[in-house]
DNA sequence: GGCGATCGCTAGACGCTCTAGCGTTCCGAC
DNA sequence: GTCGGAACGCTAGAGCGTCTAGCGATCGCC
């Protein structure tokens, strides 16, 4: 493994069913690089953190769905306090990504709003991406798919699975990831 | 192009109305969600950052290859520059996970090798993960591997070609990425 | 033997996160 | 009606990890 994730081998073990269940663990790892490196490179190429990016994509979608998003949502959803919450608003606003308006209902709160710049810088990237990536999946057969999910499934639950012994973490929602 | 399958008129799928492949999509979504959250459970608890752990998960599977690792490998695998690498090891080596010795051949540089602690911490935790997720791919058939490894390729694929715009991202290998 | 390239290191700066603590606003109890 | 705790978003100051710039030592090729 190591060295090259491109160039393994994979996709024919003939009749030798040697182990195809380490092929399928190699597809997933160079897979997973391939997602980490094209994020890293959306991120300089937009001259952003991780954070301001996610921050943006989850801004973005919850706007698709009309829900209104607050510094707070944004902060549970990037699992980072309020306190960076409101620093990583104040990047995003200087660069003219996002903007903050009064909440509606809540005087205390407000409810951050993208502008259209944002929408079209992420959209060129990641929207062409996301397609490709519905391409790639609607070429399955209803059959493939289900075997494709159940993998996936089986692979969520093995890593949800791990519990770290020393503890540190385990408050209420970590979910916050990554996504979505 | 035409990615929306929005339009396409097909069947129904079973008790999920959803279409098959933003159903596959939000499994891969779900899958990488609970691995950045695993992730962090993982650093978390062995107080590490980010490349504090890949790095000495590469510097274990290296020694299991019998590979010995430089200070500038890690450098060039973590994309980040040998002054950063230097402190990372300045880190591991007080905290006891790494060590520091003379390279056989080459008097500038030196080989980092890793400490009984260090090994046994990390197959607490990983190892047993990596154990499931085996399991999981072994239950797989050998075409139903082939329908996943087809599909992971696929969606590599999908992200390997998104090329950003502005190209602050381009120096040599995009391979640096994580994992492994 | 000399000289550019490579290796790993330190110094100083920058970016992103954290905790602590602030004022404002909300909402249920009295 | 008002009073007090809770929730929201903010600023201040520190910590951590990364970066670039530049150092001495060593290598390898001429």
């Amino acid at each position: 493994m190591a060295a090259d994730p491109v160039d393994a081998p994979h996709y024919w073990y003939g009749a030798d069913d040697r182990m195809p269940s380490a092929a399928v663990l190699e597809s997933l790892r160079a897979y997973r690089a391939a997602e980490t490196a094209m994020r890293r490179r959306t991120r300089e190429s937009m001259h952003m953190g991780e954070s301001d990016l996610l921050a943006l994509r989850y801004l973005l979608r919850a706007e698709r769905e009309h829900r209104a998003v607050t510094p707070k949502d944004l902060a549970d959803y990037l699992a980072i306090s309020t306190a960076s919450t409101s620093v990583l608003l104040n990047r995003l606003e200087k660069s003219g990504h996002i903007r903050r308006a009064p909440h509606p209902t809540d005087r205390r709160a407000l409810v951050v709003t993208s502008t259209g710049a944002s929408d079209d810088e992420v959209r060129a990237t990641l929207g062409r991406m996301h397609a490709r990536m519905l391409e790639v999946a609607a070429q399955l057969s209803v059959d493939e798919a289900a075997v494709v999910i159940r993998f996936l499934d089986g692979m969520r639950e093995a890593v949800d699975a791990i519990d770290v012994p020393d503890g540190a973490a385990s408050e209420s929602a970590r979910p916050a990831d990554s996504e979505a």
